[in-house]
DNA sequence: CCTATTTTGTTCAATCAAAGAAAAAAACCA
DNA sequence: TGGTTTTTTTCTTTGATTGAACAAAATAGG
């Protein structure tokens, strides 16, 4: 139990003020005393410490939707935008995703750079980013004295804590230290997550998500990944190592997984596990290296939906097996939504069948209906916008305290 | 996102003190000082008025085992036993227990009552209880003014927020409103919550745990449970349905399940399962009711232990398939321990074969020994201190704030 | 056109809790 | 007895919120 003082008290009620405006856009002063409960004097207090800090800003009434009533009118605050600069980094096999932020999280662009990173050494990888950022700030001409953070999003188990990669398919050589390698590079805080997490993180932020309660994202593409987030935290567990949904077991035998064990749900629904086993009914040319790319995949997909039954028993098999899954986590966590994304879901519409016969019969009648699941498209700008909530996340952190 | 304000601090700084003495037994002020890290004259401040208050008092050095160096002596403060009384119930199919404790959280007595629930209304169910209480009361003469709250752990679906059993394989007749009945009946809080979530608390609070951190309870009796502690608190889920590890499947087949799915954990490990596939082997007299007793149970085992391969078998494969469970929840949660225990773990000798056939090979490498795994008697003990525990944790939240 | 009304934001003294510093208390030691 | 050490209390200061009075800026209406 952790005591409190006037310095807590100061850095809670500064950060409540800053979350109100985060999630409820530009507001008036009446607005956040009333969302944060606030009294008014204590309101003017802390935006005017913020004002004048450069955090906030005022807006000029933005042709004021308001029906202009009587009284004083009201003087709308926001979130300073150039604050500080954000910059979000996406990290798979064979790409790196380079995403520039404001202090709002509103995504202000976005490259792509190719890199195999599995053919990268250690130091490689960190220079490879490192050149990419510089090019990256140079092009769109971020102001670097202005750039606040970093948050990284890479596949794998990752030590957030110190921002260190302990194991990764995307690398030949861990752990790497990439998070200290980056800060000492760029000079900034550097978040790094799963990229599972960051997803979670990601939708828990938008805006019409509740704060409270518990959100779990699984994340669909060449392996099968989880992110649980309770009342806004991203959940980690004893060192950083839950949400390994990837590797829960639905039976004690089934495919070998990549992780050495039988009965993995990434065995069955991952990309690579649906690619294995096309490739044996559609005698694929045996020289398309794993991991299988988006075309390859969509190939597959595109087989069954001609009908092909094989495959579509295969996928019809990868759906029930995710259905049972996550009707586990259903039975076990009764989140309030579960989101089901990444670029696995392209196929979804062949796994269908096999999901919803195995998802609602396996749920407990007591908890049917209580969980909202949905299956989305995955899209990159919502991975980009968790990589900078990440950094902006840890921003206001430290900005609240000062 | 909450404010703070003075009163938050208060209140904060109180519940921490409080705490600091919970779990740290007897402590002079300085201790308190250096466990919360609040400042000599805060701590004076607060324990003042705690004393002034009843809840705390003074100890008389208890034959000091401290080595009697110089300086002015230590006064030794704690919660004060007498500040309030407890009662805590544990309700089962065939029995009441009431336990009574203190402010400390200590057991200062307990009687069963037997009664088949089942063959009781939702009125007949209250009405026992608080016969069954009163005359607990009498006999043991606890100042009822003294009553500050009662805790219930009751098997099923319990709404904990309003105390109402939702459903229960003990009751006939649900939803019962039994917490409010007894809040009506008594005058004092009644705090209610599933039998696998309060022995997840009572552990949580044993002093050799940490306060931080996740901590998973399996409870294995006539069905399986689970209790999932993060931080302290008892993670619950959306409407306090979390947590249903009895009916985790780890296959898509398998034995049909009293839930109706099949493939559930609990079908193949919960006592009623082991009994009604060894009656099948041991040809039993099949006039014996379910829910099996433990002296059945115990002679099943018995069997086995003698030798008979069927039922060896029977209990191997109970083993494994929670051994699959379990490495689910570690892959899942990654919890700091899981403390497997209940009436069943009676005869987990015959199942630690399977168990550990199925445990370590299917918790990713990643994630082994980073949970600490155990089994351990039940004992009602530990069981009654959660009961009370949860009264006393509502109690001190109470008294913190006011 | 001018004044009353309404709503918003600010200022200032009051309050409350903790922190810091100094003093008091209660032992031990020589 | 006087000095030392450790614990506890007391007194003052600090820092934050609050409540209330006040100032500001617009509309409504005669």
């Amino acid at each position: 139990m952790k005591k409190a003082d006037a310095d807590v008290m100061r850095s809670t009620n500064r950060k409540a003020v800053l979350s109100a405006l985060r999630r409820l856009g530009p507001l008036a002063r009446v607005d956040i005393g009333a969302s944060t409960l606030l009294s008014p004097a204590a309101v003017s207090g802390i935006t005017a410490d913020l004002l004048s800090e450069g955090m906030l800003r005022e807006v000029t009434a933005p042709t004021s939707a308001a029906p202009s009533s009587r009284g004083r009118p009201r003087i709308l605050l926001d979130i300073n935008p150039d604050a500080a600069a954000f910059i979000g980094l996406r990290l798979t096999s064979d790409r790196l995703d380079v995403f520039q932020g404001d202090a709002r999280t509103i995504l202000q662009g976005h490259t792509v750079f190719t890199v195999k990173t599995r053919q990268l050494s250690s130091n490689g990888i960190a220079d490879f980013i490192e050149q990419s950022v510089r090019r990256f700030i140079d092009e769109r001409s971020v102001d670097i004295r202005n750039l606040a953070g970093i948050g990284i999003a890479v596949q794998g188990i990752v030590d957030e804590t110190v921002g260190c990669i302990r194991w990764s398919p995307i690398l030949s050589c861990t752990p790497v230290d990439l998070g200290g390698a980056l800060e000492r590079r760029f000079g900034v805080p550097v978040m790094m997550d799963n990229d599972a997490n960051t997803l979670g993180l990601a939708h828990s932020v938008e805006p019409q998500r509740s704060r409270n309660g518990c959100l779990v994202s699984i994340m669909i593409g060449y392996g099968v990944g989880m992110g649980i987030v309770i009342d806004g935290r991203v959940y980690r567990g004893n060192r950083g190592s839950a949400a390994e949904f990837g590797h829960m077991k639905i039976s004690g035998s089934g495919a070998l997984c990549r992780c050495g064990a039988r009965g993995c749900i990434e065995a069955s629904v991952g990309d690579y596990a649906i690619y294995r086993d096309a490739r044996e009914i559609l005698e694929l040319s045996p020289s398309v290296t794993l991991p299988a790319d988006g075309a390859t995949m969509e190939e597959i997909a595109a087989e069954g939906r001609r009908g092909n039954a094989a495959i579509c028993n295969l996928f019809r098999h990868a759906g029930s097996v995710l259905g049972l899954g996550v009707s586990n986590i259903v039975n076990l966590l009764a989140p309030e939504a579960v989101l089901i994304t990444g670029a696995g879901t392209a196929s979804f519409d062949l796994m269908k069948p096999g999901f919803d016969e195995a998802l609602m019969p396996n749920i407990l009648p007591s908890v049917r209906d209580i969980t909202e699941i949905t299956v989305m498209d995955w899209s990159l700008e919502i991975d980009g916008r968790g990589t900078i909530a990440m950094a902006v996340q840890h921003w206001i952190d430290e900005r609240s305290a000062a």
